[in-house]
RNA sequence: GCCCGGGUGGUGGAAUGGUAGACACUAGGGACUUAAAAUCCCUUGCUCGAAAGGGCGUGCGGGUUCGAGUCCCGCCCCGGGUACCA
């Protein structure tokens, strides 16, 4: 049934549809269905407490279109949303306000929800899921097992920013220019026990996928970048110190090693005691002190100043024998290769630097072009100044060079091929209370010794770590322990000892367990009868707010499930997402991660195929009407909902869509709204009069005109292709020409009108609802099968063809489809505005495209 | 710094290597109206010209091509990511 109104009034048209779709249940998609299944993923949001922000209703409606579109192509269709609620800024509230983080997401998720609803959306509402529910997590727990169990996850000191006055570790967005955000005190490095997960196990995997997945170039790139897979050699240097042993490097240039000059190690690595002479200690201390305030970022800067300082020790370079300075310098980060490096000034632009700032040598062993005014030279050239006794690399390339080193090497014992990427294993924990809690336990030596007994799932190597001289065994709760919930605490500000809240919640933290089961009672309790309880003190870190979203895609296949993360005839029958569709920030860590998590669960078995997301697609930023990124400090900030009281939502979803391509960044321009407005209020006008009854244009009977008659096929079609190639603002484009043809015909056929609201549905639903039952149609627009264009129609029997003379348009005519070359040249000829360009002219050569150029070249 | 994008009228943008500026917005003019709103019609890249028509024009400088917004090389500027924001 349709509103009574008699024009465009979109306050109660809107709401009147979605309380249609609702209560039919539009779009809940069935998991045993014989028709053929598509699934469309958004990114889904995080809750935040300013609200839906103008970038998410982009993407939204985005997909919205594609899901409405393939319902009304046959499809059945999986549409979900959900909420990634783990996070910093509900954990940041939590702390001013005292109260729990939960409460206030809750509050979030509310708001976000009801602005989603009122954009029409439309989103299976009952597989709605949220990260922060235990019966959500208990599964992003039970995959982290899965990790633990197959030796993927460890524990390792890592360094994060410390900062002594708060007492509390911070993220890299809370530390600004040295400082914390909240009081502006210094910060620092400070090492801490950290959950690692061994993504560097996939690193082959996941690059080599990259070429099966349809998705940007430029993202893949990205990855590929990320992943930064690159070949080379480990050269081992002996050391002079006697015992010291050797030094391990990697370079991906071993063809270079006879210009080694000098090594440089990481300030953090392990050999830095040892090879500090005493007179070199002072300036080695304050150098590695000033190291650890900076990010990784700042160290690698190529054009920040370079500094470093001597160790006093040396090393020989095993190709010829030379004692090589062993330096310290920031540049090179622990995290990558072997955390030291072989310096090669001469073919390496940061080395170059380094050795004219502290007078280091310089020798070349590629020969540059007698042209080259450079410094440090790194392309392809004959090498030179490359010789020993045994091997000779002069002359020869870098391939060569390098493969014939590499081969001497291997010989001596000096060094091995390796291949080396700058991927590196995934910090996984965090300090904070609102996170996944680990499912982890830990316990001693002989309680482990004890449990391993009773336990067939436990890691074949043990992960442990060590404090105060006492080993800790991680002993993970039984998946029936699942999930392992956050208890309530008495603060939320961090224990102040670097570990997070949940270190100062005594009866959760420290208990007896039972191995087998994972059942827990408060330590401070007697110990429970039985010979399986042990002593255990739980994990304080949680998981970070990736775990969640990591494997959400596959929750909504079957969200209710309490015995898996899903069926495996849902898993069977909706496989991966068809289409994903997010922000391009998202473009290395979310979706890296994500790739890596369903590699495991792949290999376990889990999930059917080995990549996650088949087709991605990012739909680009929406700045201010300033040209600037929206933020509340910038005060250009567009709320959606303001959009929509004022001129509904098919209006903004229109807008949305028409404001250029889906993944460009555009700025907001609210005058832009207006003309889409228009436009809808002109398809209202063409199809209602004014007593809001069918327009007397339209007749049951009444045929187009031919214009109109070729046009809507012109349309279909193009609508059809621009919705499945996802360029949304060409399709509008195409269906306002189209009205404003309607506009100006004197009558057409009810079919028409039909078929042209079929088209608008997917963008403006709503009012294409309401027509569509006006125009006496029976059902949901939606559920009518989509309309097919005649190709017959869209041919016409003339086209324009343009003259060029010179590659320049002189005119132009149409002539029918078929003209020849020949035909086309006489046409040319006389053309009064063509001929002018050709007379006393030699004809050099005729370009001829048929029925669109003709480019005669003339002297 | 490194990796990845982007730059076209007054504005958002359109354009399989083939007429640059579709579709909108803004502005100006006109029709309707007592008036206004709404609606409809015309004009709207810059420039020379009475007009017909010409010249110039896609961030800057080169190149490839019969023909370049589109491809190649070198710059400039803006944006995203940079591993604890998500």
């Amino acid at each position: 049934m349709a509103t009574k109104s008699t024009d465009y009034n979109f306050h109660d048209i809107e709401p009147h549809w979605q309380t249609f779709w609702e209560k039919n249940r539009s779009f809940c998609a069935e998991n045993d269905s014989a028709r053929p299944k598509y699934y469309v993923l958004d990114m889904f949001p995080y809750p935040s407490g300013s609200g839906l922000h103008i970038g998410h209703p982009e993407g939204y409606t985005a997909t919205d279109i594609i899901a409405r579109y393939k319902r009304a192509r046959g499809f059945n269709v999986l549409h979900p949303i959900g909420w990634d609620a783990f996070g910093l800024p509900a954990e940041q509230h939590a702390v001013k306000t005292g109260t729990h983080p939960a409460s206030n997401t809750q509050n979030n998720i509310v708001n976000f929800k009801r602005q989603i609803k009122a954009l029409g959306f439309s989103y299976d509402w009952e597989r709605e899921i949220d990260t922060t529910d235990p019966k959500y997590f208990r599964w992003t727990q039970w995959i982290f097992l899965q990790l633990f169990k197959r030796g993927l996850a460890y524990v390792d000191e890592r360094p994060v920013w410390w900062c002594p006055e708060l007492r509390t570790v911070l993220a890299n967005e809370e530390v600004i220019e040295g400082r914390s955000e909240v009081g502006g005190f210094p910060v620092e490095r400070r090492n801490l026990r950290q959950w690692v997960l061994r993504i560097t196990a996939y690193a082959e995997r996941l690059l080599a996928d990259l070429k099966e997945v349809d998705w940007p170039e430029s993202t893949k790139r990205m990855q590929e970048a990320w992943i930064g897979r690159s070949e080379g050699a480990e050269i081992l240097f002996p050391l002079e110190h006697p015992t010291a042993g050797t030094l391990k490097i990697f370079t991906t240039r071993p063809d270079t090693l006879f210009g080694c000059t000098y090594m440089v190690i990481a300030p953090e690595h392990p050999l830095v005691d040892t090879l500090t002479s005493k007179a070199q200690a002072p300036a080695v201390e304050a150098y590695r002190k000033k190291a650890s305030a900076k990010s990784d970022l700042e160290r690698t800067d190529l054009a920040k100043e370079k500094s470093g300082v001597f160790t006093g020790s040396f090393a020989i370079n095993p190709v010829n024998g030379q004692r090589v300075p062993v330096w310290i310098a920031d540049y090179v980060l622990m995290g990558y290769g072997t955390g030291a490096i072989m310096a090669v000034p001469g073919q390496d632009e940061r080395d170059w630097e380094f050795a004219e700032l502290y007078q280091l040598p310089i020798v070349r062993t590629v020969q540059p072009p007698a042209d080259f005014r450079g410094k440090a030279f790194l392309e392809d050239g004959p090498a030179l100044n490359s010789a020993n006794a045994e091997v000779s690399l002069n002359g020869l390339h870098i391939d060569a060079a390098k493969s014939t080193i590499i081969g001497w090497l291997e010989r001596k014992g000096f060094g091995t091929r390796r291949v080396n990427y700058k991927l590196r294993d995934w910090l996984f924990s965090r300090q904070r209370y609102w996170g996944e809690p680990f499912p982890i336990a830990w316990v001693s030596e002989a309680d482990y010794a004890k449990a391993k007994l009773g336990r067939s799932d436990l890691p074949a190597e043990p992960v442990t770590f060590v404090q105060g001289g006492v080993i800790h065994f991680a002993l993970p709760l039984p998946d029936e322990a699942l999930p392992l919930v956050l208890p309530e605490v008495q603060s939320y500000l961090p224990s102040g000892t670097g570990e997070s809240p949940l270190a100062n919640e005594t009866t959760w933290l420290e208990v007896w367990l039972d191995f087998k089961t994972g059942k827990a009672v408060p330590a401070s309790a007697p110990k429970p009868m039985g010979d399986r309880w042990v002593r255990a003190r739980r994990e304080t870190n949680t998981m970070p707010q990736w775990a969640g979203s990591c494997w959400y895609y596959l929750r909504f296949l079957d969200p209710r499930n309490d015995r898996a993360l899903a069926s495996s005839a849902a898993l069977q029958y909706w496989g991966t997402p068809d289409l994903y569709v997010g922000g391009a920030e998202h473009a290395v860590l979310h979706l890296l991660y994500a790739r890596f998590w369903h590699k495991v669960l792949f290999d376990l078995g889990v999930v059917p195929p080995s990549e996650p997301f088949k087709k991605l697609f990012h739909q680009g930023i929406i700045l201010g009407e300033d040209g600037e990124k929206m933020s509340k400090s910038r005060g250009n900030v567009v709320n959606p909902d303001s959009i929509i009281a004022s001129h509904g939502t098919d209006t903004l979803r229109l807008y949305l869509m028409f404001l250029g391509p889906l993944e460009a960044m555009k700025p907001w321009n609210p005058r832009g709204i207006e003309g889409v407005h228009r436009f809808l209020q002109k398809v209202w006008r063409e199809m209602i009069a004014a007593d809001g009854s069918v327009s007397a244009k339209i007749s049951a009977t009444g045929t187009d005109t031919p214009e109109v008659s070729k046009l809507l096929h012109e349309t279909i079609k193009k609508v059809g292709d621009d919705i499945e190639n996802l360029r949304f603002n060409t399709a509008i484009s195409q269906m306002m020409i189209f009205v404003n043809a309607l506009q100006k015909a004197p009558r057409f056929g009810r079919d028409t009108a039909a078929k042209f609201l079929q088209l608008l549905a997917p963008f403006a639903p709503h009012i294409a609802e309401e027509l569509w039952e006006r125009l006496g149609n029976s059902g949901s627009v939606m559920a009518a099968t989509w309309p097919t264009f005649d190709a017959g129609k869209l041919a016409s029997s003339e086209v324009k063809l343009v003259f060029q003379v010179n590659g320049k348009h002189r005119g132009d005519q149409f002539v029918p489809v078929g003209t020849t070359q020949e035909v086309a040249l006489d046409l040319a000829r006389a053309n009064s505005r063509v001929s002018p360009y050709l007379e006393g002219k030699v004809v050099k050569r005729v370009v001829f495209v048929p029925g669109k150029i003709l480019n005669i070249v003339v002297d």
